[in-house]
DNA sequence: TGAAATGTTGGGGCG
DNA sequence: ACGCCCCAACATTTC
């Protein structure tokens, strides 16, 4: 009997390690297991809102295997030692999974493999969610790319490298010759093996619950629809926050139940050149771009497995942060008295996702005006974020902290106010998000400080009261943090 | 994938 | 008619 390894790889499509199973003479079980080592397990990285995801995850393919009439095996807590009896009680001779970069995972690799190499199991690595290989993907002098746009243009390049997605693993022909009832293994999946159940009240994953789809299914569903309904309008949609107009794939790349490869394809088969060889249409070459970005973030955390911890530009980590625990929590719950950063913080604490342009302000209010360092702001999100990625959430940080490869410049400052009214004109994501403010006309919705005693008597709005006070003012800590950049320089 | 400060220009009011 | 000043509007520099 063969064992197919599933991690962060919870699909059937573009699926190499259970693809290359199917494809064998032997039958197999699948086996996904947590213990202290997996990345949603361990302290460090707490990933509340992604556990509840990856939760949905497991049931969906669970049923999906049952179906299928493939044996899924869930494990709680997998020790060697309970790796060694499923290896001999069911004979195991290979197993396959697919490589993870991540250097959480990279270390339960190593584990398995050594394990199993004990047990004179033979093991194959398949190759990882990635478009392209990576060691191999250097500058013209042979170094590691660190900014993006060459990145880019070098992976446009070779895009002929980057294999067509393997088709939908349920489709292979193969003889299983056993089902679960014959195995006599594994766990129950329990919710509260994933996150703390509430026992009363509204428990904060309710809205996602009622609103998030989940699984491999919806997954393509979601990419679907958004090829059909946002692509050709993607380039100037995609940056305003009251407006659907981005895919909403974060999470199912993240959690794996969709490959990078299968999305890239499905634009790439629509695109067309113009007689320069350039993309005709710019929304295709946009979007394309957004999952060439994912792929660098990930190439850079496998090139600088450290950028996820300590910042890259090492000065940084000799700043002396206020790391106010007063001001961050203000942040988190959304009480800074910013509205567009109010909104959106208080958009990811509902929904587990944040539109990406006020995630670049809010990571900007965090670090520049509150004088908190990233690595605090990434932990939140990581913990809150259903699309929480290590590679992708490290990558964010640095670029706004302005410490990290192709990095924003330490004094590019977004001031919370002008970018509210750059993408947010009318106001409308504000007053979803931040009810309070609901009645407060357009011209002060960013800046309800500013407003006149009647107007915010007639939107009955009480500073201070049912609304707060800005927590910093904004030229200020834009003075401060600039000075206190500079004496790094020094 | 910034914003603020500073510099330059040109039209219009006005003595 | 002319020079002077003011100040948008735009451009450039600086953080």
């Amino acid at each position: 009997m063969n064992l197919v390894w599933i991690k962060n790889d919870l699909r059937f499509e573009d699926n190499p390690a259970l693809y290359a199973a199917v494809n064998d003479k032997n039958p197999f079980v699948i086996l996904y297991f947590e213990n202290e080592s997996m990345p949603l397990k361990t302290r460090k990285n707490k990933m509340g809102a992604a556990s509840w995801f990856l939760y949905q995850q497991l049931i969906d393919f669970q049923n999906e295997c049952q179906k299928w009439g493939v044996p899924f095996v869930y494990i709680r807590e997998l020790t060697p030692k309970k790796l060694t009896e499923i290896i001999t009680q069911l004979k195991i001779e290979k197993v396959f999974y697919n490589e993870s970069i991540c250097p959480t995972y990279i270390s339960v690799q190593k584990q398995i493999d050594s394990l199993l190499g004990k047990q004179k199991v033979q093991t194959f690595a398949k190759v990882g969610p990635n478009l392209i290989e990576w060691e191999n993907h250097r500058t013209q002098t042979g170094q590691v790319f660190q900014v993006f746009t060459p990145f880019w243009k070098a992976l446009w390049k070779n895009r002929h490298l980057v294999s067509v997605p393997l088709q939908d693993a349920r489709k292979v022909s193969h003889r299983q010759k056993i089902t679960s009832d014959d195995l006599n293994i594994g766990d129950s999946i329990s919710e509260s093996d994933f996150y703390d159940s509430v026992p009363a009240g509204q428990p904060w994953y309710s809205h996602m619950a009622e609103t998030q789809t989940v699984g491999e299914r919806a997954a393509l569903k979601r990419l679907k629809k958004f090829i059909q309904n946002g692509l050709s309008h993607y380039k100037t949609a995609r940056d305003i926050p009251s407006v659907e107009g981005t895919s909403r794939i974060s999470m199912d790349l993240a959690r794996g139940s969709l490959s990078l490869r299968t999305a890239w394809h499905s634009v790439l088969d629509s695109v067309e050149l113009n007689s320069k060889g350039e993309i005709k249409d710019s929304n295709h070459e946009q979007f394309l771009k957004e999952l060439c970005w994912r792929e660098f973030a990930t190439y850079v955390l496998y090139h600088f497995p450290d950028s996820c911890e300590k910042s890259l530009k090492l000065n940084y980590e000799k700043l002396d942060w206020e790391n106010s625990p007063k001001k961050f929590k203000a942040w988190t719950r959304g009480q800074t008295g910013y509205p567009i950063i109010d909104a959106g913080m208080r958009q990811l604490w509902t929904t587990g996702w944040m539109h990406n342009r006020v995630r670049m302000i809010v990571g900007s209010f965090l670090v520049k005006d509150l004088n908190i360092e990233w690595q605090k702001g990434a932990a939140w999100f990581l913990d809150t974020l259903l699309d929480a990625d290590l590679a992708n959430n490290s990558l964010g940080w640095q670029w706004v902290a302005g410490c990290g490869v192709d990095a924003a410049p330490y004094f590019r400052v977004f001031n919370p106010i002008l970018q509210g009214e750059k993408f947010d004109p009318d106001g409308s994501y504000v007053r979803h998000w931040v009810p309070e403010l609901k009645h407060l006309n357009k011209e002060f919705i960013h800046k309800p400080w500013e407003a006149p005693d009647n107007v915010l008597k007639a939107a009955k709005i009480e500073l201070g009261k049912n609304y707060p006070l800005p927590l910093v003012d904004h030229s200020t800590a834009r003075e401060e943090i600039l000075s206190l950049f500079k004496s790094l320089k020094k």
